[in-house]
DNA sequence: ATATATTGTGAGCGCTCATTCAAAAAAATG
DNA sequence: CATTTTTTTGAATGAGCGCTCACAATATAT
């Protein structure tokens, strides 16, 4: 028989309960030193049970892992594409990212260990997804930035250079601001690092 | 008895060995999908024999890890002393660190994996290593930038905000270049970065 | 050549988990 | 309420692997 709507709905809702307690977990810890035991005492399930929802600890992980990093994405695309001016849509892209970061810091945290070696299948097809994400995403940043050197606000680079060097910028941004912790919010950071990438940090006489 | 100094030196020669395959292992299959066994038959030596050289897999890894950063660091900022001028210095630095990137392209793939995530004494020691080292090689660069900013050859930013940016493009552009295998070499983005670093992407009117 | 010291060996121990599955509990059905 | 179906449970299983140690091989000393 089939599962009826209710039942479905009931199951997405619990499958992300443990998705949800799983990520602070792994957040935490990193994949290996974290035990199925421990995901199933913390999203109050049984071991048994985990395994109705996921196929195994890699595919928690990986799906874990994949769904948010889609978020990130859709949130930050979402924000530029109501924003209009290509100065402000790249600032919106800082500023989106920044932002996300903040609010995700442990998901983050987690996300640059990238611990997705092993060479099994689910893994290997992580890694994969991870990769075409981030193709697709700066792609993304490539288009806009190649409506800025139509029109002339920016200087007649590779647009994919660019887009890399501006992704870079915040990542590194991010990266640094969560393994230093510091009092100023990620997202103060955001003018000084729109101005690097608009006019560089050399002095020009007047 | 007190070893002789012929032992000492075979001894460290043996090490190095051990070392030198195991940064090929552990670069392919990540920390945790290595096991000893492996590591000792890719150097010729027995399971045994390891633990005559290293206490332990993590202290194999960890020497490892630490012993090949501290090379990194070395080389690039010697190749910066002797180099005189600032854009010249920045120049220097950008062009160092990726050519030891090309050249230790297994290793850097490795590191920036990062699974130290272990809580034992062993793996929070080498976070904390590789955290003094890099704020330390951060501070050398930013030491250098304030001198460009002194003879007003760079905008008065903070000096620190600046470095880290540097130090940003750089590694952004070397894990670019790791994860998506290009044609071009990593050193031939130099001028580019370079570019990008000092005059940003914005242009300007004359 | 014999004795002594040093170094190398790898089978096996002990332990940690991911995963399973038989039985229990809960829910649905009539 | 009785019966069937679905879901949950967690002890038991077994594979994997870091590490030890009794023994072997080799080097050094006498």
């Amino acid at each position: 028989m089939e599962k009826s709507a209710r039942k479905k709905r009931e199951f997405k809702v619990r499958r992300a309960e443990i998705l949800d307690q799983a990520e602070k977990i792994f957040a935490l810890k990193g994949f290996y030193n974290v035990t199925m035991a421990e995901i199933a005492n913390a999203s109050g399930f049984s071991i048994g049970s985990l395994y109705q929802y996921f196929e195994g600890k890699e595919n928690l992980y990986s799906s874990m892992l994949s769904e948010k990093l889609n978020l990130m994405h859709e949130q930050v695309r979402e924000k530029v594409k109501a924003t209009s001016g290509i100065a402000e849509k790249i600032e919106m892209i800082i500023a989106a990212h920044f932002q996300f970061v903040e609010n995700n810091a442990d998901f983050c945290r987690l996300f640059i260990r990238g611990e997705n070696a092993a060479p099994s299948e689910v893994m290997t097809s992580l890694r994969q997804k991870i990769m075409d994400d981030y193709t697709q995403h700066l792609t993304f940043i490539e288009n806009e930035l190649k409506n800025g050197i139509k029109n002339g606000f920016l200087r007649p680079f590779l647009a994919r250079d660019m887009a890399s060097v501006l992704f870079g910028l915040i990542r590194f941004s991010a990266v640094d601001w969560m393994l230093f912790p510091s009092k100023t919010s990620l997202s103060s950071k955001k003018d000084f690092i729109l101005q690097v990438f608009l006019q560089g940090v050399q002095h020009n006489e007047k």
